[in-house]
DNA sequence: ATCCTAGCTTAGACTATGTCTAAATCAAGA
DNA sequence: TCTTGATTTAGACATAGTCTAAGCTAGGAT
């Protein structure tokens, strides 16, 4: 049973077989999938799974707090399931290849007072951009 | 004249009126405005400027680096011609208004070598979040 | 066990955002 | 003025995501 899942049902969620195929998908990764190619993954083992049901299922887990809506490029969201510990994500420009990474300090303390025009800010997200090592060959 | 359009003469770009327009909407707003708005704005001062010149326009501007493209609701982007000074963005997860903000310490020296999986990492752009004053009233 | 019903799923239409194409137009040097 | 390549245009097309209305189902009630 994986641990989606099981986070979910605490939500008072019915878990469908739609849900549950999903919910694995998102997890049997550590690569960020698009909704697209989360529709395509679950189609794989559920193949009547409709596209409503994968876009609808992935923002109500959003709105659960259970995983995070990443957008890098514009074009596509990508879902993370990895929503309870802090990171940060490393893009590469070259590809799209997605990567968590984690720094050793909490950028909030970076933003001064002064700075916050009176916002209160309740989280900070660093996207670190640059070529991956299949990028960088490519490029040289 | 605007500062933008100085820049973008520097780059041997042919300075045409469509073009003239389009930079000076970006750079008379202190906004960071998505390309609809970018049109709408520049047709009420050159009603015949079409869509295809604004995306096109925009883009060639973020290939030579003098606006930036930011992507923050995955919905549209937006673009923000002050790409040379270094700043990181504030956005209000009520309403979507976007400030540009200052940070005290630079994020890639927070990235440890061994987090950057084999990344050439060439920039860094944090994201702040949080509610705006007038969000905060509203939720009050 | 079966029934009920709110909630879930579905196909496909629809919307929003952005890109592409081919033809017309324009600008600058010969 | 002519030529030529760059630019602009309208509108078709592509992609990502949302909505709708109808049927289906999970799980509590009986």
């Amino acid at each position: 049973m994986s641990d989606l899942v099981t986070r979910l049902r605490r939500h008072n969620w019915r878990i469908t077989p739609q849900r549950r195929v999903i919910a694995e998908t998102l997890e049997g990764s550590h690569v960020h999938f698009t909704a697209e190619e989360i529709l395509e993954r679950a189609c794989s083992r559920m193949p009547e799974l409709s596209r409503a049901t994968v876009y609808n299922t992935l923002n109500e887990m959003v709105a659960l707090g259970e995983i995070l809506e990443l957008t890098f490029d514009g074009r596509s969201k990508r879902y993370d399931p990895n929503a309870d510990h802090e990171h940060h994500h490393l893009v590469c420009e070259g590809c799209g290849l997605m990567k968590d990474v984690h720094a050793v300090a909490d950028p909030i303390e970076w933003l001064p007072g002064d700075e916050r025009h009176g916002f209160a800010v309740a989280r900070a997200a660093i996207t670190y951009r640059g070529l991956c090592p299949d990028c960088q060959d490519a490029a040289a």
